[in-house]
DNA sequence: CCTGCTACCTGATGGC
DNA sequence: TGCCATCAGGTAGCAG
């Protein structure tokens, strides 16, 4: 599911819902969902979160890139989504469905689900510890975000713009919708080598990333993520999305038709008319 | 160091 | 209706 933008208000909902609250017990449902935490084995590694996050009070609910980040009183909790794992709130204990890990609070369970098991919840002592996302690199919703600094970051690399994009060391939190839908409004080709950039080409898309963002981070907050429904984060979403998923029609800017190509073995969006 | 490829998983979808 | 191939909003680990 998840790029930055909808992290990034999951972490918002959740705020309300966790921050303070203590969890009473953890359960792991499936262990495959649980990563050892640093340096530690897969074996025994399920039991071992069991305990350190029980007992424990959500102090802080934070992100970073694609993460999400529950500080407890000792150590952090740390849940990534990859392709479709979410978060299910219920009111009591019991719990319903496909649940892989569960955090039982005094107010109700908040579920950590993943179907495909892809996603991972891990403990770690500290957010270094974590060597995901240790390399992390800027955050493009930042002060520390400027066009200076994504000149570097382009200069110093020769990937094409959209695997350079992906790339959650340059950049943290885009992923293959955001990666598009910035590139077509910047009007600029996916396949182009970053360090030749102009430098007003830079400034387009730097204008273009933080907008998109923004846009995405305004559409998931309202509605606001419902822990109820995991449907939620899909509605809206069409709404602002000019290239994504549109292969074979028209372009917005132009009328011409929405091209999709393979990148990196994903697929990249783009208008070949407008986009050089 | 940099870059590119594949594995990791399961479910939905579309063509035959 | 099966059955099979393909695709999915991500990252780690490995080879060159």
């Amino acid at each position: 599911m998840p790029e930055l933008p909808e992290v990034e208000a999951i972490a918002e909902a959740l705020r309300p819902l966790v921050e303070g609250e203590k969890i009473v017990r953890g359960r792991v449902i499936h262990a495959v969902a649980v990563q050892p935490s640093p340096g530690e084995q897969k074996r025994g590694a399920a039991e071992r979160f069991v305990r350190r996050v029980r007992g424990e009070m959500v102090r802080v609910v934070g992100r970073r890139g694609k993460y999400l980040i529950l500080e407890l009183e000792h150590g952090i909790l740390v849940l990534h989504f990859r392709f479709d794992g979410q978060l299910i709130w219920f009111d009591s204990r019991k719990i319903s469905g496909h649940v892989d890990v569960a955090f039982e609070t005094r107010r109700g369970t908040l579920g950590y689900v993943d179907p495909r098991h892809l996603g991972r919840a891990q403990w770690a002592s500290s957010r270094e510890d974590v060597p995901g996302m240790r390399g992390l690199g800027v955050e493009p919703l930042s002060r520390e975000f400027t066009t200076v600094r994504l000149a570097e970051l382009l200069k110093s690399s020769r990937q094409p713009l959209k695997l350079f994009l992906l790339d959650q060391r340059k950049v943290a939190g885009i992923g293959n919708i955001y990666s598009s839908e910035s590139m077509w409004r910047a009007r600029l080709d996916p396949r182009r080598r970053t360090h030749r950039l102009s430098p007003e080409e830079t400034q387009r898309l730097y204008k273009s990333i933080v907008d998109v963002l923004h846009r995405a981070l305004e559409c998931c907050r309202k509605p606001a993520p419902n822990f109820r429904d995991p449907t939620w984060w899909f509605r809206g979403l069409e709404r602002i999305l000019r290239v994504y998923d549109r292969e074979g029609e028209k372009c917005r800017g132009c009328g011409d038709k929405v091209r999709r190509i393979e990148q990196g073995g994903r697929s990249t969006y783009f208008c070949a008319q407008c986009q050089k």
